[in-house]
RNA sequence: GGCCCGUUCGUCUAGGGGUUAGGACGUUAGAUUUUCAUUCUAGAAACAGGGGUUCGAUUCCCCUACGGGCUACCA
């Protein structure tokens, strides 16, 4: 690696919700940010009036906020090389598309949309280049009065890079090696629009080297535009200080063929977003893996390793354990098909290994999210701690531990009622008894207690255990029932025993 | 169609000229848990095909097939 100062960045367009590719995109370039003491960047590329959403910038930054990713410069932190929002930067890019003008490698192109549109249809294979670019109006092919005439009457024009003959353009990919291209095949890319926006194409050569970025990390849907870029790089006379670049795996559809989509989240059942994205236009709703209940170190997690290993067999990873670990040469080279139940699998290991108080606020906001007011800090903490290991998702610790706040609010009676007898009545009427008289209210004490109780009624444990715990629980399921007659306490305990029994005797 | 990239269990992947081709998710079967989940043990499961190179290829090379991406005044 150069000395070159490690700057990356981050470069989403606003239009809608923020992918998982996207996600990981950003993942990958904090970690190699930070494995090398560089500087993360987040620059909006908005370049495109007709498909910028309101809020979608908004949305991004709130999405690296929830993952932890904080870029060190970005349009509301700022930064030495602001602003980080091109079409805030829009009247830089137009000097440097004349100046490849000038030089010969970029020309003015007066053709509109409709007339390109007509030539693709009738034309097969129609490619505005080297071929076809001298049929066309541009200042290649016009007159140099005529091209002089159209611009002074402000004639609507683009600017176009002219792709060179018979040249191969190649360079080094970190994560592929060697790749090349002809520019027989290359079409001559618009660099500045009829509007004087830049294209991508353009703005992302001319920010990167403005931004002094020394690494660039973006999808693989990006490898075919790469000889533009390089080109341009060579022509403005930047090459020396070219970013080195990695095109990342896709990732594609679990089923099926193609990139993952948002669409596919919808069929499928799983979120492909980060988190939640309302589109007010249609009004509808994407859901996103923080609402459903991921944690955002499992997201991270199963970001990190769909693509990258560390050559070891350790899956679980913490961002620390990432950024020391990551090394982008052992990123895979194949697009990965995304499966919704590694991911939970990701999510339920973190829960487990979480500690009770880091899980806390966001268990809180779940019940709340339910109805359920939880007042008693340190109680709530008992019962993430008893219900974790069983969650794979922070929703289910509503379903998971709901009855440690109020009483059951169904009861699995045919688990209970088809073996139940007089016998179980009279033992558990013998039990409100002896608890009433507990003074000592621990899961150990109660656990002797009960056991006493069935020697002297002579009834079978598993007879009564069971309709215990759907007393207390309402189901068949939870911790073991003396930890939760425990945590639920004495008062608690007993009536929903005495409510339970008219229950099953009626 | 053209160009570019890719191909190890169903999925994510490790490995690499000679290995019983390893792990994880999921799955199957057991054990533990007098519930459920966790946990534990065991099992099934892969080098796309064909040519080379080589004493020997899953590994290196070529071709084919298949998959993916791009082919906009979108990024």
């Amino acid at each position: 690696m150069s000395d070159k100062k490690v700057r990356v960045r981050f470069a989403p367009s606003p239009t809608g919700g923020l992918h998982l590719g996207g996600v990981r995109t950003v993942l990958f370039n904090y970690l190699f940010a930070k494995k090398h003491n560089g500087d993360f960047i987040l620059r909006i590329e908005d370049t495109d009036q007709n498909r910028y959403v309101e809020g979608a910038e908004q949305y991004i930054l709130d999405c690296l906020q929830w993952c932890g990713l904080t870029p060190d410069e970005s349009p509301v932190a700022g930064g030495p090389y602001a602003p980080y929002r091109q079409s805030e930067r829009k009247a830089l890019y137009r000097e440097y598309a004349e100046r490849l003008v000038r030089q010969g490698h970029a020309y003015y192109a007066f053709d509109t949309p409709d007339e390109l549109e007509q030539n693709r249809k009738e034309i097969p294979n129609f490619q505005y280049g080297q071929i076809y670019r001298d049929g066309l109006r541009n200042s290649l092919s016009l007159k140099e009065h005529e091209v002089d005439e159209l611009l002074d009457a402000q004639t609507p024009h683009v600017i176009r890079i002219k792709m060179p003959a018979d040249e191969r353009v190649s360079f080094t990919d970190m994560i592929r090696g060697h790749v090349s291209f002809e520019t027989n095949q290359i079409d001559d890319k618009v660099l500045l629009k009829a509007d004087g926006m830049p294209t991508y194409h353009l703005a992302v050569v001319v920010d990167d080297y403005l931004m002094k970025i020394s690494h660039a990390f973006r999808g693989e849907e990006w490898l075919p535009s790469a000889p533009v870029h390089l080109l341009l790089w060579d022509y403005l006379g930047w090459k020396a200080d070219m970013p080195q670049w990695a095109h990342l795996p896709l990732i594609l559809k679990p089923d099926g063929h193609g990139k993952l989509s948002k669409r596919d989240g919808a069929r499928l059942g799983f979120p492909v977003y980060a988190m939640n994205w309302f589109d007010a236009k249609i009004g509808e709703l994407t859901p996103g893996f923080r609402e459903l209940g991921f944690l955002p170190e499992a997201f991270l997690n199963l970001l990190a390793t769909l693509g990258w290993n560390d050559g070891t067999d350790q899956e679980i990873f913490t961002l620390d354990e990432l950024v020391e670990k990551f090394s982008i040469d052992r990123v895979s080279k194949a697009g990965a098909k995304f499966d919704f139940e590694k991911a939970k699998w990701f999510n339920a290991e973190w829960i487990k290994k979480s500690k009770a108080r880091s899980l806390k606020s966001e268990v809180r906001k779940v019940f709340e999210g339910k109805g359920i007011i939880v007042s008693d800090d340190d109680y709530l903490l008992k019962v993430i701690e008893q219900v974790k290991d069983r969650c794979v998702l922070l929703t289910d610790f509503y379903q998971q531990a709901a009855y440690f706040f109020e009483q059951p609010k169904e009861y699995d009676i045919n688990a209970v009622k088809p073996k139940w007898t007089g016998a179980k009545t009279e033992f558990f009427n013998a039990l409100l008894v002896t608890l009433s008289s507990v003074n000592m209210w621990e899961p150990a004490e109660l656990e002797t207690i009960f056991k006493a109780l069935i020697e002297e009624k002579a009834v079978k444990a598993g007879e009564v255990l069971l309709p215990f715990r759907i007393m207390l629980v309402g189901g068949k399921f939870g911790p073991h029932v003396f930890d939760i007659a425990g945590l639920l306490g004495k008062d608690e305990t007993i009536a929903r025993i005495e409510k339970a029994l008219v229950l099953f005797n009626s």
